[in-house]
RNA sequence: GGGCCGUUAGCUCAGUUGGCAGAGCACCUGACUUUUAAUCAGGGUGUCACAGGUUCGAGACCUGUACGGCCUACCA
């Protein structure tokens, strides 16, 4: 018994064998095209508008889209990355070999087509087709026309097919793009330099998360892949480059959600002689900017309310807005165990394995970040839970960190960098011997890092953006694999 | 990891109280010289996710598994 999808491929074939039996190849090597449909349809509203541009012989290509015969016509729409256009088939104006050609052509063949532009009665710009190439037979039939692809399995899986029926995903994708070129812009145009740093690391450094292991063979030494690009990046401070960003993939072995995937897209900046007052003016502007250039505005929908992401965002102190959502001051609970016993009160769950910079943690993603829905600056961190940032001239207890949250989620993190290397090495010595008690795995000490911190770093401000994170926020997506062309998924058996 | 929901034709989906497996699109055949999800006539091509169980009889009920979604947990 055959299943229905190898009637399809079949009757396919059997096309493809009919094509190749009159000397034609299914799949020749290139086309020249001489427009887009978005611009033959420009240069058709050109000739409209002026009576001494004669209409001219077009060359368009694109995927077979549609196909409405009516008798000894047939209109088809093709469709490329610019747009589409509708296609008027006359069978007697056709040679034979393109008539022969045309009866085995299908919705999802790539062809390519010459003719001139003109409009139908309905005033749809159409392609009267002279001749006709076939330059890609699909075997598989195309998701149906009109409701797409909605399967959100096979989204993913196929994204290419969700890329042909759905404009919308199309679209995301195409912003996506067009937020890192911003960003690239603004970033270069502020002397910044684009760096690249290695992703297989010795030691994964630079964040607390569990990376991914990995094996070289010719040096039979374990790699890290790296889980942030913050101590490299500080090197080349260090280096002598003030100014130094990357736009690079990350890759965390955690849980996946929908803020979370395994590997993901950061942007890091580091800036000589400047602190996180200045970061967060950068961030602002920047996240601002970048809206305006690719939505034309800085106000934005999102989970059903409007951000307005004009300069300047509101900036409230970390431990004052916990205080306000959760009535808990964490100053006055300066040791593990009487914070805990302060959540316990709130009837929280709290895992006892959790050290005091992990139960903050908890009470900002519990209580906190579902409240910051517009653009908010969250400031002064406890110095537990930011081992690389400077302590507070005032405060040796809270460090020069930010967080920046739009949309209920956390978007950057950013902090006024430790370069004392005498400090630095006690942070880690420190949270090292903390994860030991603890009998969590622990991360060796990037002891390079500490070497090159002992050469002298000037005081850097730096910052860290989940560029996902804010491709959703300007795409209005609720999930990170819509934002990401081929999410993590379980194998199929 | 835990809870809830889902998986039926290539795609989008129905399937009632357990009683012959359905529709639209796509595809095939035919008609039609300006259509727009073209229209009209005819054609159903299926491992009902997988494996068991209950039953005279299971797409439906029960158990387990896989994959996905949402929530939760984890997560600098």
């Amino acid at each position: 018994m055959t299943s229905r999808i190898d009637r399809i491929a079949q009757q396919r074939q059997q096309k493809l064998d009919r094509i190749r039996a009159c000397g034609i190849n299914p799949y020749p090597h290139k086309y020249h095209r001489s427009h887009t449909t978005h611009q033959a349809i420009a240069l058709l509203e050109q000739q409209e508008g002026s009576s001494t541009v004669e209409a001219t012989v077009v060359n368009l290509a694109g995927r077979v889209m549609a196909n409405r015969p009516m008798g000894k016509i047939s209109f088809l729409d093709i469709h490329d990355s610019s747009g589409k256009i509708q296609l008027y088939f006359h069978k007697e104006h056709l040679s034979e070999e393109n008539l022969g050609l045309f009866k085995d052509l299908d919705i999802g063949d790539i062809i390519g087509v010459s003719g001139k532009l003109f409009r139908t009665k309905t005033s749809e710009p159409t392609l009267e087709v002279e001749n006709f190439t076939l330059l890609a037979k699909a075997l598989q039939p195309l998701p149906e026309k009109w409701h797409g692809l909605s399967d959100i399995d096979k989204r993913y899986r196929q994204r290419y097919l969700d890329l042909i029926a759905n404009t919308e995903t199309k679209e995301i994708f195409k912003m996506r793009s067009q937020v890192i070129t911003a960003i690239r812009q603004f970033l270069n145009q502020r002397g910044f330099l684009e760096v690249e740093t290695p992703v297989l690391q010795p030691s994964a450094g630079g964040a607390l998360a569990r990376p991914f292991v990995t094996h070289h063979h010719t040096l039979d030494q374990d790699f890290y892949l790296r889980i942030a690009l913050e101590l490299h990046l500080k090197r080349l401070i260090i280096g002598g480059f003030d100014k130094v960003y990357e736009l690079g993939r990350i890759f965390r072995n955690e849980g996946i959600s929908t803020k979370h995937n395994p590997e993901f897209t950061m942007l890091e900046s580091y800036e000589a002689y400047a602190d996180y007052n200045d970061v967060m003016s950068t961030v602002e502007e920047m996240v601002s900017k970048v809206s305006q250039q690719i939505l034309g505005t800085d106000k934005i929908e999102f989970g059903g309310n409007t951000l307005n992401l004009k300069p300047p965002w509101q900036r409230i102190s970390l431990q004052q807005t916990i205080e306000k959502y959760s009535g808990i001051d964490f100053k006055k609970y300066p040791d593990t165990d009487s914070l805990r016993n302060e959540m316990l009160k709130l009837k929280m769950e709290v895992d006892p394995q959790k050290d005091r910079g992990r139960l903050i943690d908890e009470l900002i993603s519990t209580f906190v970040e579902p409240n910051l829905v517009q653009p908010t600056f969250l400031l002064d961190y406890p110095v537990d839970m930011s081992p690389l940032a400077k302590t507070k001239p005032d405060d040796d207890r809270l460090v020069e960190r930010f967080e920046a949250f739009a949309g209920g989620m956390e978007i950057a993190n950013a902090f006024t960098e430790l370069n004392d290397p005498i400090e630095q090495r006690q942070r880690f010595l420190k949270q090292q011997e903390e994860r030991q008690a603890e009998g969590e795995a622990v991360e060796t000490i990037d002891q390079d890092f500490l070497l090159a911190l002992e050469y002298g770093m000037p005081p850097t401000g730096g910052l860290g953006v989940g560029i996902d994170r804010l491709v959703m926020l300007l795409t209005g997506q609720q999930s990170i694999r819509q934002v990401i062309l081929f999410p993590q998924l379980k194998e199929k058996p």
